[in-house]
DNA sequence: GATCAGATAGCACGATCGTTCGTGCTATTA
DNA sequence: TAATAGCACGAACGATCGTGCTATCTGATC
């Protein structure tokens, strides 16, 4: 079922896209700046969050006034979206595509938890994972930018669930697995990886990490040395 | 091994109170004040983060004055501190121990994770489990606040990892099992659960988090219905 | 090259932040 | 009962928050 794939993908690559209306932007340099402030705001989102990022730090952080940068997005809100919506992007390009090249099935699965630790050990963010965070801060506050997190996070669940069942109709996990259990379980590894890495800032938990998700789908530890 | 999981639970219990000095109180009334205080800060953080608290919130929640408040600390940070300590409390009476009721070894590593999630399910806390908030929270802020924190989920974990070895020295677990991988396992079943339970609000999650723990450690559902 | 919309900056606003100070009030104790 | 000390208060501080308004500048279009 590759359609179940490409369909969750396209819908994590634009969760937040459609939650914006279109800007009519007409020159490149402001694209451009718009750009260079959403990086910016990605990153310092995780370690500020997403409520704690304040215009000001993230204008100073770029050399430019606040105003300039408010101009850009009207609101502190529609700065929250678009900065999800780029963290969404980061994230689609950096942990879901490259797992699409694996094989399907339960060579996706692995590719996509990988990729994931690679994500983290690379430290894109300083803050770890970009949705962790903003999963447990925005989930207490109802609103636009909580459904745009939640949305993602439950399309990435779903992409872990879908390469279960592959995996399963291709004979590489037992007849008896439960994928949306499984997809829990993963989701839940990466929680625990992120949460210990960025607490303990210890590259050894991401071993244990990658060790436990090989386990847990009854893969030969061949390539652990 | 039953010294073990004392040592742990004392930890966890005393975490935070080891970091603030002793406050040489005098009147009662001003520790009930004090009580007061912690309970809504701890509730609060769940809800804002505990950077997010503000005295003001936290005065006006408690029908009280600011400097009032604030007396009962003399900086932010040490209410942060004492909020931590407070929830650590909190936990251990909730989660902690309830579980040492439980038969040593696989028993208390079920019964752990069951009051984990009654505590979730019960709402203890508007924001769901404070220390998994607080951890991705204050991961990126180095000071005795992260160390806190930090301190105690390390305890958690090593509760967990207690339990798991007593239940493989008494043959309920397989003797090939690894106690490492397994509490970090069952801590991201119980991340996951938290996460989803707080996005989602559905009590449904909950009952996929047991029914993935019981299914982890072997355990034939008998008690689903 | 003139025109115009978009990009950026300067300045100021009301609100709220953590924090300090001085002052009564009251529970405790000698 | 008088003295003491902890408790709570109102007011105010400098700083920073998100948010507007206005002016200047600059890249794109004819």
């Amino acid at each position: 079922m590759y359609d179940r794939s490409c369909y969750v993908v396209n819908a994590m690559t634009d969760i937040a896209d459609r939650t914006t209306a279109a800007p009519r932007r007409k020159r490149a340099d402001g694209e451009r700046t718009r750009s260079a402030i959403l990086r910016e705001a990605a990153s310092l989102a995780t370690v500020d969050g997403l409520e704690g990022l304040s215009i000001g730090n993230l204008a100073a952080a770029l050399g430019m006034s606040k105003s300039g940068l408010y101009a850009h997005f009207g609101s502190k809100q529609e700065l929250q979206l678009a900065t999800v919506a780029e963290a969404g992007r980061i994230f689609a390009a950096e942990v879901v595509e490259p797992a699409l090249a694996a094989p399907a099935g339960l060579g996706q699965l692995l590719a996509v938890c990988e990729a994931f630790f690679e994500h983290l050990q690379r430290r894109t963010f300083p803050g770890g994972c970009f949705f962790a965070g903003a999963a447990l801060e925005m989930g207490t506050r109802p609103g636009p930018v909580k459904e745009a997190v939640a949305a993602f996070q439950a399309a990435f669940v779903d992409l872990l669930r879908g390469f279960a069942v592959t995996a399963i109709e291709q004979h590489e996990l037992p007849p008896g697995e439960d994928p949306d259990g499984l997809s829990f379980e993963l989701n839940g590894i990466i929680l625990a990886a992120d949460a210990n890495f960025v607490l303990h800032g210890n590259t050894a938990v991401l071993d244990m990490a990658r060790r436990v998700v090989r386990r847990r789908l009854g893969v030969t530890s061949d390539a652990s040395a």
